[in-house]
DNA sequence: CTAGGGTTAG
């Protein structure tokens, strides 16, 4: 109470949790105040967006709200889209044009059920979504225009998305940096790069568009250009260039950059740390990982799970199990998929297939749902601790009950694991019933398995189909001269070392003695 | 309200 007066909206913007936002709820009704649209709609809004983990009760006000408008509807389905169910956005949209009065979805409507199909990556809800929209005559609205083009980028889509660009009255900057950030998810760095250059006005998200567009494509070069002429840059463009260096692997550049930043007094955002920490982790920095563990304690960085995250894959890198662990159980808030996902692939680096089997599982126990990472991080772990029947259980689990399609590396990991059990036929007869056709990578895999069993037969033969997929590839040398060297036939080894165009390679220690 | 940067696997 404030001089005697309840005013709801002024306690609401003090409130940082849920329950301080349920206490408050509790005085509106004691209050009568309950059938107030404008204060359920923003005690609506401020648990749908502000507060975390509040999502939920957003939308029981909603269910419970005697005179829902769009404005409440809305709200729930925005926050919908940005959360882990995304799909609850659908059914909020169908309830709103079934249980109202006649309550129209408007331009609000469509932008965020719009922006739930596209993280979703649903061509299907997303094509409804749009002939729903040209129903009601708002298929060209700014907004909706703009989202429906990343929508239909998202899923795949860019033909789609440049249709509705093109419909859109006067696109504004905003539209064009979605037009472009959609060449990008389309791997389409040229199209992004014209359209760039042939907009009429460019803002800095444009710029960091176009950054992250070339780091992407691995043009690290052309990124580099365009950040030096950029004349203002912001803290996005430095985590931009310094993630981009990162997944390029040039870590001298991204420490350099970050150093850059501190100098000009720009202070690091949790994208910047968590990018320079991962690059000290590739890097083997450990030293100075340790120092900005230091400094994300005191600047309080640490509670965030994505930094947690990836210094629980710091510590495991570093061989510091125990700290890994530590951070994980103490982790505050809900353990999300990273989390987990690094866990069981920090335990499988260390051996222990049985332990990461278990951590598996307690995350889906958890309720969370594996990905294709995870599946990867699983499969590895079977691989590397020999668990044939296991790696198989899963890999069938993850194509069955998951739906989810197995990259190369999948079927990579799958080689892998009947290749070091010894299985190499399986192995072999694996490969020719894949659905996609075998990579370099692929047939090398099952090549380093010959050598290991010392599988001549079947070397040459892996062999021979390696240099169907690359002819130019020398990089099986090592493995197939370490195949002969295995089984004793030095003439063989000497074959393919003469073969080799790296002298280096010819010349390595010890290699005397074969040649006598 | 719509557009930009993110950790884990390989």
């Amino acid at each position: 109470m404030i001089n005697g007066t309840f005013m709801p909206l002024t306690l609401l913007k003090r409130c940082k949790t849920l329950t301080s936002v349920t206490q408050l709820h509790t005085h509106i009704l004691k209050a009568g105040l309950d059938s107030d649209s404008f204060i359920a709609g923003n005690l609506i809004l401020h648990c749908a967006t502000l507060i975390s983990d509040a999502l939920h009760y957003a939308h029981s006000l909603l269910l419970h709200s005697p005179h829902p408008d769009a404005f409440m509807y809305n709200t729930v389905i925005r926050g919908f889209s940005d959360s882990d169910h995304p799909y609850s956005s659908f059914t909020t949209f169908i309830d709103m044009r079934r249980n109202s009065n006649n309550l129209q979805p408007d331009s609000f409507s469509f932008a965020f059920s719009l922006k739930a199909a596209a993280n979703l990556r649903s061509y299907d809800i997303g094509i409804q979504l749009h002939s729903q929209a040209i129903l009601h005559g708002l298929h060209n609205h700014l907004y909706v225009g703009t989202t429906l083009v990343s929508m239909y980028a998202e899923c795949g889509w860019i033909s789609h998305a440049r249709n509705v660009f093109d419909e859109i009255p006067q696109p504004n900057i905003v539209a064009w940096n979605a037009l472009i950030t959609a060449c990008i998810r389309c791997s389409d760095v040229k199209g992004a790069e014209s359209l760039y250059k042939r907009m009429p006005v460019r803002d800095l998200h444009s710029s960091n568009i176009m950054l992250s567009g070339y780091m992407k494509s691995g043009e690290v070069h052309l990124a580099h250009n365009l950040f030096a002429n950029m004349p203002t840059k912001d803290d996005v463009s430095y985590s931009t260039m310094i993630t981009g260096f990162s997944h390029n692997g040039h870590f001298h550049e991204a420490f350099n950059l970050f150093q850059q930043s501190h100098r000009l007094g720009l202070p690091p955002n949790e994208v910047t740390l968590t990018g320079i920490l991962s690059v000290s982790t590739q890097s083997g920095e450990f030293q100075f990982a340790q120092i900005l563990h230091c400094y994300l304690q005191k600047s309080g960085f640490v509670s965030r799970s994505i930094i947690n995250n990836t210094l629980m894959d710091t510590y495991f890198k570093s061989g510091n199990t125990t700290m890994a662990r530590s951070l994980f159980q103490k982790m505050p808030g809900k353990k999300n998929l990273v989390s987990w996902t690094t866990m069981v692939a920090g335990t499988a680096m260390q051996g222990h297939g049985q332990e990461a089997m278990e951590l598996f599982h307690q995350m889906v126990d958890s309720g969370i749902k594996p990905d294709s990472i995870a599946f990867i991080s699983i499969l590895y772990a079977c691989s590397h601790a020999g668990l044939l029947d296991h790696g198989c259980k899963y890999f069938s689990m993850m194509t069955n009950d998951y739906k989810i399609e197995p990259s190369y590396e999948h079927y990579g990991c799958m080689v892998d694991l009947y290749g070091r059990a010894g299985e190499l036929e399986k192995a072999y007869d694996f490969i020719t019933k894949m659905p996609i056709e075998a990579n370099d990578v692929i047939w090398r895999t099952l090549l380093g398995a010959c050598w290991i069993h010392g599988d001549v037969e079947l070397g040459e033969e892996v062999k021979k189909r390696l240099l169907e997929v690359d002819p130019n590839d020398s990089g099986d040398c090592v493995l197939l001269s370490n195949m002969y060297a295995s089984v004793g036939k030095w003439k063989d080894v000497l074959g393919v070392r003469k073969l080799m165009k790296d002298e280096k390679l010819v010349k390595t220690p010890g290699w005397s003695i074969i040649e006598q």
